[in-house]
DNA sequence: GCTATCTTGAAT
DNA sequence: TTCAAGATAGCT
């Protein structure tokens, strides 16, 4: 383990002038810092350091920002800190640099940015210092066993093969995601052998021993590791675009282990589903640091621990979803975006933060690398490569030589369906099954039918809260809203004409049960939110394809992350054309992206797997272009069109959101706002709308939104800055709930 | 003339 | 965001 040099003993920035102001970011509507004088009896706080200070009639913690010689408001008229709350700075010179550009950037109140990028209990003024917490660890005997002398008792030796792995103990949470189904049955088990005990802990000790080294890599990944390792040491961004299955992650691993080698930290973001316990272990095994994770599941306590562990340089390795990319730490070495194209890395409301942007933001300000992974880029970061921004590598073969999958489109025009499956489609899966093989069914709905219709009147029914239609739920004879989750039981006759209801369209349930018909005796998983709710419900269906007592699995896009399936062989993709005539420009990119992820879970060396995709309209250039040539040729079409009609990436946008109760209260407060910035006359933005959202009326309050777009991101970013500041004092402004999105990913 | 509710402005 | 002063509606 290198030398650790806590934040502590680094220099502390340049001690500020006693008189000096400090400009605290404070939770609150407020686009700068505020300012206030030097506390009376404590020397005054610098940059990074908590403060308590007075607000109005009550007290709120901020974060000291900068240390001001003079301030526009005049002397008298400032408080005083009440209290300075950390001895050292929280937050170091260069985190409250990329916060202050976020906020900027993002066009949102600094204290909020700041706020958000603190753990629960710092944002509440307890001290900064890591907690003692309950966890259970292996004693001397439990060390020797062997679990797979547990054989019979198969939780049991999943606990105690976790244990193994952290001599250290783990935490309730951590024990949470072992087994399936629940902990303390097993455990109880393993306490009374004697094998495990219950101890605390304060943090990982320095050095975790790594227990697995990897895998010879490929040539590919070789190239890849020399690459970025080439880079290491100043600003870069790289992308690793590699097929599902060529070994991203063994590339990922060996960075790490170089910049650890190099006494340097490393930071890896992935998505919120992305974040499995498996791919926590798989980590801890093979890396010689301890390794922090951060996400939404930890109790504010573990949260706080995890992040002082990456502060002090405790831990050399920190992953997490995207609010750890403000983690602050003492060794930038590297930065790794896993799935980068992933939309879970753009916060859809408050702060509307993306985390890969801010990511490469970081890198260049901490002038490290950054490598973003992805079997299928996002057309942003493709364009970057295009326009030699960022450097690329290409991983091409699949782990055990599984070759790519072939791709078919199905002209649904010129065949039957039976509840949404062609004949062609039910053919092609019989000859797989008969082989031997499984089958995967890809649709993106849940439930029975999307909409449950009167057969005598034409009654839908929809929800009375959204225009949207309410999804029947065969399962539990309830119909329910997606937008809203408003529910209610299935009607037994239509409530306008009495007559028979039924449904219209497919969802995963349906496919399901027509599958049961065509293949009895073939046992069908499915795998979608509703048949995965439970806990260890999930695990328990993977199990089951895994084993091979499902041959058949139809499920929505939670097929397309992480699981692999090698006895698959064909790929049935049902529904390609929800994608290709949306109002979302973005909507044929995230379908390109889910098929190919989705296809990617098929196939292995012997026996490639075969994709099959449903259409309507087998001509559509795009969706042609996705088969014939895959996902890069996909994505120079679709730059393509981007580029034509002058959509991101070749232009930049903002909207700004506007939602109420009141059905003219977004137009009237969105009209304002237009004819505000027109008086601002700004060069070089297009303003278009108001227009009213995609779904005007969602949850009960009408929706509608303000685009501008312009080719500079200067002149966008200008025109922001002396608008958004406006907004809040605008007529109407108070009866809307607005939002401003920049890079709005979601239309 | 009273209270309950809404609107508005300000916070350093 | 949170707070409170001022405005307004509805009522006794």
């Amino acid at each position: 383990m290198q030398s650790v040099k806590s934040l502590e003993e680094r220099p502390l920035t340049s001690k500020p002038a006693p008189s000096g102001i400090c400009r605290v970011a404070v939770p609150g509507p407020f686009m700068e810092p505020l300012d206030y004088l030097p506390p009376r009896n404590s020397p005054s706080p610098g940059p990074g350091q908590r403060v308590r200070v007075g607000l109005g009639r009550r007290d709120v913690v901020g974060v000291v920002i900068d240390v001001a010689g003079t301030s526009t408001l005049a002397r008298e008229r400032l408080r005083p800190v009440r209290e300075v709350l950390d001895d050292t700075p929280l937050l170091n010179p260069s985190l409250l640099r990329l916060l202050c550009w976020s906020a900027d950037y993002y066009q949102h109140p600094v204290g909020e940015v700041v706020q958000q990028a603190l753990p629960v209990l710092l944002r509440q003024g307890k001290p900064a210092r890591p907690g003692r917490t309950l966890c259970y660890r292996l004693t001397g005997t439990g060390r020797e066993q062997d679990p797979a002398t547990l054989s019979r008792a198969p939780r049991q030796a999943a606990l105690l093969d976790a244990l193994k792995d952290c001599p250290e103990g783990l935490t309730p949470s951590e024990l949470e995601s072992v087994p399936p189904g629940g902990w303390h049955g097993p455990l109880r088990a393993l306490r009374d052998k004697g094998w495990v005990e219950a101890c605390e802990r304060e943090r990982a000790p320095a050095g975790t021993a790594a227990v697995e080294t990897g895998p010879e890599l490929n040539l590919d990944q070789t190239a890849a590791v020399e690459a970025v390792r080439a880079l290491f040491g100043s600003f870069s961004c790289h992308l690793l675009q590699g097929v599902t299955g060529s070994g991203k992650t063994e590339v990922y691993l060996q960075l790490i282990c170089l910049a650890l080698d190099a006494g340097q930290q490393v930071l890896v973001l992935v998505p919120e589903i992305a974040l499995t316990p498996q791919l926590v272990r798989r980590f801890r095994r093979r890396l010689d640091t301890p390794v922090a994770v951060l996400h939404s599941g930890l109790t504010d306590r573990e949260r706080l621990d995890a992040w002082l562990s990456v502060r002090d340089g405790h831990a050399g390795v920190a992953i997490g979803t995207r609010s750890a990319v403000y983690v602050p730490w003492v060794r930038p070495g590297l930065i790794i975006v896993d799935e980068e194209h992933d939309t879970s890395y753009k916060q859809h409301e408050g702060f509307r933060y993306h985390a890969r942007d801010v990511a490469v933001m970081r890198a260049r300000m901490e002038e490290i690398p950054i490598l973003l992974g992805s079997a299928t880029p996002s057309l942003e970061s493709l364009a970057n490569v295009a326009r030699g921004q960022y450097g690329r590598s290409r991983l091409t073969t699949r782990a055990g030589g599984a070759s790519a999958p072939r791709a078919e489109l199905l002209d649904l025009r010129r065949q039957t369906l039976d509840e949404g499956l062609s004949t062609g489609l039910l053919q092609r899966m019989e000859q797989h099954l008969a082989g031997g093989a499984q089958c995967l069914l890809f649709l993106n709905r849940r439930g029975y039918a999307p909409t449950l219709i009167c057969h005598v009147c034409g009654w839908v029914a929809e929800c009375p809260r959204c225009d949207a239609r309410m999804t029947w739920h065969h399962g539990d004879g309830r119909i329910r809203c997606h937008h809203c989750g408003h529910e209610k039981p299935r009607p037994a006759r239509c409530p306008s004409c009495g007559g028979g209801l039924g449904g219209l369209g497919e969802g995963t349930e349906r496919v399901a049960q027509a599958l049961a018909r065509h293949f009895p005796g073939v046992s069908i998983g499915r795998l979608d939110r509703d048949s995965t709710r439970r806990k260890g419900s999930l695990e328990s269906v993977l199990d089951d394809v895994r084993s091979g007592r499902h041959r058949i699995l139809v499920g929505t896009q939670m097929l397309a992350k992480g699981h692999h399936f090698p006895e698959v062989s064909l790929v049935g993709i049902l529904d390609a054309d929800q994608g290709l005539f949306s109002a979302d420009f973005r909507a044929a990119e995230r379908m390109a992206q889910l098929m190919i992820q989705v296809a990617g879970r098929a196939g292995r060396a012997d026996r490639p797997g075969e994709v099959l995709i449903q259409t309507h309209h087998p001509d559509h250039p795009l969706l042609r272009t996705l088969v014939e040539g895959g996902y890069e040729a996909f994505a120079e079409a679709a730059l393509a069109e981007r580029r034509a009609a002058g959509l991101p990436p070749f232009a930049h946008i903002a909207l700004l959101r506007a939602e109420a109760t009141a059905a003219a209260a977004p137009h009237d407060f969105l009209q304002a706002a237009r004819a505000a910035l027109q008086a601002l006359r700004p060069d070089s933005v297009d303003i278009w709308g108001p227009a009213p959202s995609l779904m005007e009326r969602r949850a009960g309050r009408y929706r509608a939104q303000l685009m501008l777009q312009s080719a500079s991101r200067p002149a966008l970013h200008r025109a922001l800055r002396a608008w958004v500041p406006e907004l809040a004092h605008l007529p109407g402004a108070r009866k809307v709930r607005w939002a401003v999105d920049v890079d709005a990913i979601e239309l």
